[in-house]
DNA sequence: AAAAAAG
């Protein structure tokens, strides 16, 4: 079996082995596609298992003729970039260097002031408003129509910088806090850039981790095109398997990963002409399970002029290390400081002595006031399940949701919650990532995040769009170990938190998280 | 480590 070169990269130091790279630049590759991530050994050779999202580098290979000549395929795909509308930095050069210097010195105050990090060659100017989306980029009326009607008035940071890099056909991983218009940010270049529905099959894929995230992102999508043809796609278990699914016409497709490459595999789906594929939420995509899925869709867009991108409120070094190396000179964006959460959360940490104390702390809580619409996360599928049997007999309009539940049950849970049919949400972290409810007042830990990723991503269902919002974390004793985490990503955000939390030594998350057991009022006495 | 992805 091949060697993967995905993780290859990881390891591969330019400079050090300069001298090798150009030993094997003139050969002639074996590779005939330029793919983005090829033969993912998730399991390498030793049975070692590999998940880059998560930051494990656990195996460090030397580099050796295979990973060279891989790495040569990449170079030689290099596309120059396309600059039909956007070489107006090119002409300034010719007619004088001076304006050229001024513009970058204009571009660079405005991404100061906008708190807009960028690296990568030859980055398009950040965009300053809507109205220079139509005279720099020629955006058609519908949708600046759209946009008014949508309640769009200013662009976010994320929207100035990453549209304008989409638009001039670069790619660019994005890294941008929960809530702060990332969706808008890929959307708008694809529908402007495709312009109108055509016969060419799929131009546009858009992967997400979960198929609630799919749906959203699918609705979105059709808001921002009305008014002008467009045949947008969410793949359902319907649409699958309807009988013309083949000759389906489609511009945008939107899904989960599984799906898509199912399709693929079966020949009931071609990617060869796709334009732009983007991966939301990619540190997730990127996670052991899913990145293999994720790596044969990208492979079956085999469009060379294909332009990428990844956008995600946290982006590990691992997954940005391994994109860098293999994608198209890439631009990064990072928006404030990357892996951080939204400033407008106000964020709590609770103690609750032991999970005895959860219940209560929750009850409590309520009880002083409950300010719906509130979301509760808990560690997993089993723990849903027994808080809402918990308190479903209280008296609180409270659902449940995770992945145990079938589509329409989920789909279900999610509209009661929108139209405010639910006060209080119960969930796993299916619906921690990218979800974006109407004005969520209170998202509460019940259980403990996994990670700083998840800690972030799930306060982030909160305090979206600049509206304010409430986190509140509890805490057991044996919670305390990992809460200098999230008091990190708290002080970051400009939240306070008591010194000693900050002075307890720097733990990395473990992966033995602590047993927790069952929650029942019932069981308690028994575990004692 | 668990959750999620789906047949």
């Amino acid at each position: 079996m091949a060697d993967s070169f995905l993780f290859s990269g990881i390891s591969l130091d330019r400079k050090r082995f300069a001298k090798d790279i150009s030993r094997f630049k003139g050969k002639k590759d074996t590779v005939e596609n330029p793919i983005f991530l090829d033969n993912v050994n998730v399991e390498t050779k030793d049975g070692e298992q590999l998940d880059v999202a998560r930051g494990n580098k656990k195996r460090k290979r030397k580099l050796n003729e295979h990973d060279v000549k891989s790495f040569s395929v990449f170079k030689r795909c290099n596309r120059k970039p396309k600059n039909e509308e956007d070489d107006h930095q090119e002409s300034e050069i010719s007619q004088g260097k001076k304006e050229y210097f001024r513009q970058l010195e204009r571009d660079a105050l405005s991404r100061k002031k906008h708190n807009i990090h960028v690296s990568g060659s030859n980055i398009p100017s950040p965009l300053e408003s809507f109205v220079e989306l139509k005279s720099r980029y020629k955006c058609k009326s519908y949708l600046l129509r759209n946009l008014a009607e949508l309640g769009f008035r200013e662009l976010t940071p994320i929207q100035m910088q990453a549209i304008p890099i989409l638009l001039s056909g670069r790619e660019c991983f994005a890294c941008a806090p929960t809530g702060s218009g990332k969706t808008f940010a890929f959307l708008c270049p694809i529908l402007m850039r495709l312009k109108h529905a055509s016969k060419d099959g799929i131009r546009a894929v858009i992967l997400c981790p979960t198929r609630e995230l799919a749906a959203q992102t699918a609705r979105e999508c059709k808001k921002l095109a009305k008014r002008n043809k467009f045949y947008i796609k969410l793949m359902t278990k319907q649409l699958v398997k309807s009988a013309d699914f083949s000759k389906l016409q489609c511009d945008i497709l939107i899904s989960t990963p599984y799906r898509v490459r199912a399709a693929v595999r079966k020949k009931k789906l071609n990617l060869s002409r796709v334009e732009f594929l983007v991966l939301d939420e990619s540190d997730k995509l990127f996670e052991l399970g899913l990145v293999k899925q994720v790596d044969s869709v990208v492979k079956a867009c085999s469009n060379p002029s294909i332009v990428r991108s990844l956008f995600s409120a946290t982006l590990p070094d691992t997954v940005e290390e391994l994109a860098r190396t293999i994608m198209h000179d890439a631009i990064r964006v990072i928006i404030g400081r990357k892996n951080s959460a939204s400033e407008c959360i106000k964020q709590k940490l609770v103690f609750v002595g032991s999970e005895e104390g959860k219940l209560l702390a929750l009850r409590q809580c309520f009880a002083e006031s409950l300010n719906p619409p509130v979301l509760v996360f808990v560690q997993n599928k089993e723990r849903a399940k027994q808080l809402h049997d918990e308190l479903k007999f209280d008296d609180i309009r409270v659902d449940v949701i995770h992945s145990d539940l079938n589509e329409i049950q989920r789909e279900n849970a999610v509209d009661n919650f929108r139209a405010g049919k639910t006060w209080v949400l119960i969930a796993t972290d299916v619906i921690a990532r990218g979800m974006d409810f109407k004005g969520i007042n209170c998202v509460i830990n019940y259980d403990f995040p996994d990670s700083s990723a998840a800690y972030i991503h799930r306060i982030g269902r909160s305090g979206r769009a600049g509206r304010s919002g409430e986190a509140i974390t509890l805490y057991t004793e044996a919670d305390t170990r990992y809460l200098r985490n999230v008091a990190n990503v708290m002080t970051a955000s400009g939240c306070e938190v008591p010194s000693w939390i900050m002075s307890l030594p720097k733990l990395k998350w473990k992966k033995h998280r602590p047993h927790r057991h069952a929650i029942s009022t019932k069981l308690k006495d028994e575990e004692e």
